[in-house]
DNA sequence: ATTTTCGTGTGATTTCCATCACATGAAATT
DNA sequence: AATTTCATGTGATGGAAATCACACGAAAAT
């Protein structure tokens, strides 16, 4: 039984090449937890240091402004992790975490984290890389939210979003978000989410078909995120 | 000759746990450069992976965008280090740097920071609490950004650039930078920034005199980055 | 099956602030 | 010392988008 977990945990990209005792010590001395769909994994003042692996399921990173704004800071798939940068630092937690589904979590306490970081350094290097993605996002993020407007900040979501068919080479975003993930990943309300997406269409440059949204012309799309002005007229 | 130069690579936080052998190797395998007062030093689009250590001088980060619009990033000095992120991950130059003073640097190639990484867990570790602070400070920034108006964002660029005298305890800001360069770090415009000095100096929250800004009202600066309006008003 | 709740589309209004446009002063440079 | 360059203060204007306010349809929940 336990044997299926361990199994699971070395998918866990931050375990992907250490030897099977390895994991096998670390999960003797870490906790398993299961968190419901919508449940709350981590609170932003919570005082613990702990590294949570995503061993099934999946979740969202999300902080909220004082006046109660909420902003999407990110997405951890199953393979996973999460809480690292406390377990590093010893600082406070930069986020909350909620479950996107039920989820099932191994909770590393810091010492073991740390400990597998100074011992493996394909583990250390792994966590570098990982952290220097972040760093990569979080600054296109800065120079996005610092000198596009709204409407072209919904324009770069969306092509971030979008995913390529395989057979046909089509662009889609599939699910698309609701109106409302969309504006907290792009930082601007839901009205103005709704009233591009409708101005992209009436412009054919999409479809939305149902939960899925096809992007007939990525091209324009593309270069609409450099225009200085979105005169409407002009998309026709 | 060589020795002092050694004894100043000592200080690079990076290398500052390592042996003197492990310095003295690193040093034979990269090379010295120096450059003049704003020369930059490493391009958005240079293709090199090296990593530079600042033992002489500092130097800004930067950023633009298509438009022309500067977008401060940070800023390193004597004894810091920056070009680790393409080291680490191979990928491309995130920013631009540029010397703010004459600064001399030891420039790595990426293979030899990436064995120092992987033989010495220490420096490792360092690098990786680099990583998490600036992760931090880039959630921080993507927050203000999202959810604080202009005006805000150049209220908490003040406090963060507040330092406490040690005998009187007061705040102030020296050398208060240029209003051109708290936009760039605020996001906003030069402009902005001179009728919010202005304000608050009306207010007798701040003072000026010559180049340091005395904060009177720390608590009330505080205050304001939160309050949902601005009515000069009530600041009175 | 019906009643909430949630997601969506769109108009009207208002707030915020970037931009333009100067004036004036302080530093560098010649 | 004279001149150019850079930093600063402030008014006027326009444009972008947040906010408010509904209406309607779809999906969940009872």
């Amino acid at each position: 039984m336990t044997q299926d977990l361990i199994e699971s945990l070395s998918h866990v990209r931050l375990l992907e090449e250490l030897d099977r005792g390895v994991i096998e010590s670390l999960e003797k001395r870490s906790r398993w937890r299961r968190y419901a769909r919508d449940e709350q994994i981590l609170d932003r003042d919570s005082e613990s240091r702990d590294v949570f692996l995503v061993v099934e399921g999946s979740v969202e990173v999300v902080n909220y402004s004082i006046s109660g704004r909420e902003v999407a800071f990110g997405h951890v798939a199953e393979g996973g992790y999460f809480g690292e940068l406390s377990a590093i630092d010893g600082g406070r937690r930069s986020a909350n975490i909620v479950a996107v589904e039920s989820s099932l979590v191994l909770v590393v306490p810091p010492d073991v984290f740390t400990e597998i970081l100074t011992h493996n350094p394909t583990a250390a290097m792994q966590v570098l890389r990982r952290l220097a993605h972040i760093i990569r996002t979080a600054d296109d993020r800065i120079m996005d939210l610092s000198t596009l407007k709204a409407v072209q900040r919904v324009y770069v979501e969306l092509l971030r979003l979008a995913e390529e068919d395989g057979d046909t080479g089509n662009m889609f975003v599939r699910p698309l978000p609701t109106q409302r993930d969309i504006a907290r990943r792009a930082s601007t309300s839901r009205e103005t989410v709704a009233r591009v997406l409708g101005q992209l269409t009436r412009a054919e440059i999409v479809e939305r078909k149902g939960r899925t949204l096809h992007i007939h012309d990525m091209e324009r799309l593309g270069d609409m995120t450099e225009a200085l002005d979105g005169d409407e007229e002009s998309l026709r």
